[in-house]
DNA sequence: AACAATTAAATTGTGCACAACTGAAATAAA
DNA sequence: TTTATTTCAGTTGTGCACAATTTAATTGTT
């Protein structure tokens, strides 16, 4: 329980639980990645891809090649996520897997010519899911940079 | 590829690629709920939930009594996730899943009394996660809400 | 009353997310 | 140069999240 001064004209003194789904900013912030993430789903399931596997694809479109540490690091995800998932790409077609010569312990990821065909199919993804999302673009530019925000903010 | 005008003086044309990840709302959403879950982990595990779990007994100790739908309809969640969840609460001692006499189909959750006593302590998690995000409260606020619009806008 | 349609929850199977741990290779320290 | 430490991926195990399906109970129709 916290006690919190309303900013009415007359400052009343109103008792907020704070235990209550309504005042906490983590379930919507839970809620509306699962929404978003749902929604994104049957588009991605056309490219045979996943939404972490999308995430996957699009920092590899951009880089060609990344080992998995620089993957974690900017996807804030670690190898026992990553792992997995990335064996599933390779098994798809989409990428490969090399051991970098320099450094045994260092695995290449790199694009397949499949993997680098689907960069044309999902052009259109991001525009589709645009559609589906009512909302304002000033307000999603809002809410993407208090995301971002609360991202660096956090010590997690 | 979508070409957008800057609002700078002289409105310049340029070309963003909203294939990236830096030009999109859904990854800073997803990784910004994944680390707030991940730092409420270590807090919750003290009082032996996950974060699911958490949102479940929140509700309950507001309602003391819920079918599985109602539960559903309130976190955005289907029996698929919850069956299991609730049964995992269940057998450690926290609810109940009586089934309903009037309609047998009906699952009632309640609180036990282990369940019930646990509220008292879960009344230092929201200031303890407050803590750990650094961040002001109005921004936090309008974080939440359009989260909140968010969820209403997007079709899932 | 008999049958069809609907509803509530459970089940099955896939794919994350992550903590904790392991093994192997590279780097640092003695 | 041996040994200690660190680093990179991988493994194991738990718990979601969800699509698709199933079972059983209820409601609606004829």
């Amino acid at each position: 329980m916290a006690v919190t001064h309303s900013g009415d004209e007359n400052s009343r003194v109103e008792t907020v639980d704070r235990l209550q789904l309504d005042n906490q900013v983590c379930f919507p912030l839970y809620s509306a990645a699962n929404a978003v993430i749902r929604a994104y789903r049957p588009l991605l399931a056309q490219l045979d891809l996943t939404y972490p596997q999308y995430l996957v694809m699009m920092l590899l479109w951009q880089h060609q090649q990344l080992n998995v540490k620089a993957l974690g690091q900017q996807l804030h995800l670690d190898s026992g996520t990553l792992t997995p998932l990335l064996k599933r790409l390779e098994s798809k077609g989409f990428i490969t897997r090399r051991r970098c010569s320099d450094d045994e312990r260092v695995r290449l990821i790199a694009l397949t010519e499949q993997g680098q065909a689907l960069h044309q199919q999902a052009q259109q993804v991001p525009e589709q899911i645009r559609c589906q999302v009512k909302m304002p673009t000033d307000q999603l530019l809002q809410l993407k940079q208090l995301c971002q925000s609360l991202l660096q903010h956090v010590d997690s």
